[in-house]
DNA sequence: TATCAATAGTGAATATGTTCACAGCGAAGC
DNA sequence: GCTTCGCTGTGAACATATTCACTATTGATA
């Protein structure tokens, strides 16, 4: 691969996973831990020391040989990591039962987002003020929103002309995406999407909870064995 | 591994997947298609054609080499690896105001999910009626959540004990947990737990967005080259 | 200061996931 | 019937992720 010489490399799994240490390194912080162990932390967050302390390091994060690793230092550097050490803005599309929801959602501001402004393609929501944050007419959307310094957005609104909707925002400076609507939407260049599918979530406990509740499978690790998939689809 | 030679294998990853294939499949189903290529389908849902022949392979689905594969019958045969070929009852636990959204949210019901009960610590709550759906006290878990047969719970309620919240839960049947509480629970033996949190999405872009416009890394796939971590972690 | 017990960091091994590339098939046209 | 075209299904190659296992180091203790 070209770029195999030019640095580092961070896997975005790895992301994910130093979000999950930084969500129980701030409970230890809270009750007074100063260090902890790979394997304590490693535990409590159900992964495996050796990956632990193999996502720190890649990181830039390393501990102390008889110590561990520093609790507090960690979790400004994870932050600092996730560019999230001072608060940003981010803009809420949509102002529905989901979107009015995640306007509550405590995690968001203490976690340094922060939803300033609000869209949505309901008349009778413009104007109005949800939890604080005033909602605008989508049509606005281009006058308003450069205001806010704003690069990232949620979507929470309806699946009508969402596409259309990803290219405007990118024009006026949004990069990154994260998709409450059960909809894919058309990968659009320099706009990373992410897309929160609670549905796709249930099915997949579905399927396991059938296969587990059948006997025919058990489960390694992400791997299902399966002995009965033949008899469940070919039927 | 022990188990290398018992059955066919699937990983939980091409589950995932099978929800998003599922998602389009009914789209082209509603636009009347009646069969579709493995290109057609692969682009229209992001990922490699090989990779989704593969996939559907894995799970008992083949397709005709001549008109690529058959939409409908794809999609109940999904529906059956899931188990959602007919609808099964859920249990919410917490009527707050993700929970009031959750219980508005179209595509559990279109999905064959039903949430079909609640419980919520709040007095005030108990009692009411949510979206059709009647709310009682958590302390009546036992006595209610048994006539209702429900394999699965979603959790969105508050953080306090939801240990011993997930210990009664198994108690009555529940085999699977979708958690939306930012809070790690402890993996209890026989449950299975998906988490579901916002904020670690939003690192996650955070990340990407930082590492973009400083113009220090690349994508490629699912791997960043970092060019300056150091820099960022050793400050 | 010397000794000890336990951990961090990491090369190597293993396991898993994705992509390539092509054999072989099936339908349609002539 | 024969040919042609383009697709599926899959072995093999490649890429990525996780785990093992060991060394060097640290701070504690006496």
């Amino acid at each position: 691969m070209a770029s195999d010489k030019v640095g580092k490399k961070i896997s975005l799994q790895t992301i994910e996973r130093m979000s999950l240490y930084r969500q129980v390194l701030e409970e230890l912080h809270r009750a007074g831990w100063k260090s902890v162990y790979s394997h304590q932390l490693a535990k409590m967050v159900g992964v495996g020391a050796a990956q632990l302390r193999r996502d720190l390091a890649s990181c830039g994060i390393f501990g102390n040989i008889a110590k561990g690793y520093p609790v507090y230092k960690m979790i400004l550097t994870i932050s600092r990591l996730f560019g999230t050490d001072y608060p940003q803005n981010v803009v809420l599309v949509g102002a529905g039962n989901l979107g009015q929801a995640l306007l509550s959602y405590r995690s968001f501001e203490e976690r340094g987002f922060h939803i300033a402004v609000i869209f949505d393609i309901d008349d009778s929501k413009a104007g109005k003020v949800f939890a604080g944050r005033r909602c605008y007419h989508i049509s606005e959307l281009e006058t308003i929103l450069p205001d806010f310094n704003v690069t990232i957005a949620i979507l929470a609104c309806g699946p009508q002309s969402l596409n259309e909707l990803t290219e405007r925002l990118r024009k006026v400076g949004v990069r990154s995406i994260l998709n409450f609507v059960p909809m894919q939407i058309q990968a659009s260049e320099g706009i990373h999407l992410e897309n929160v599918n609670f549905s796709a979530k249930l099915e997949k406990l579905s399927f396991i909870n059938r296969l587990l509740s059948q006997g025919v499978c058990s489960l390694w690790g992400s791997i299902v064995n399966v002995f009965a998939v033949y008899k469940l689809t070919t039927g």
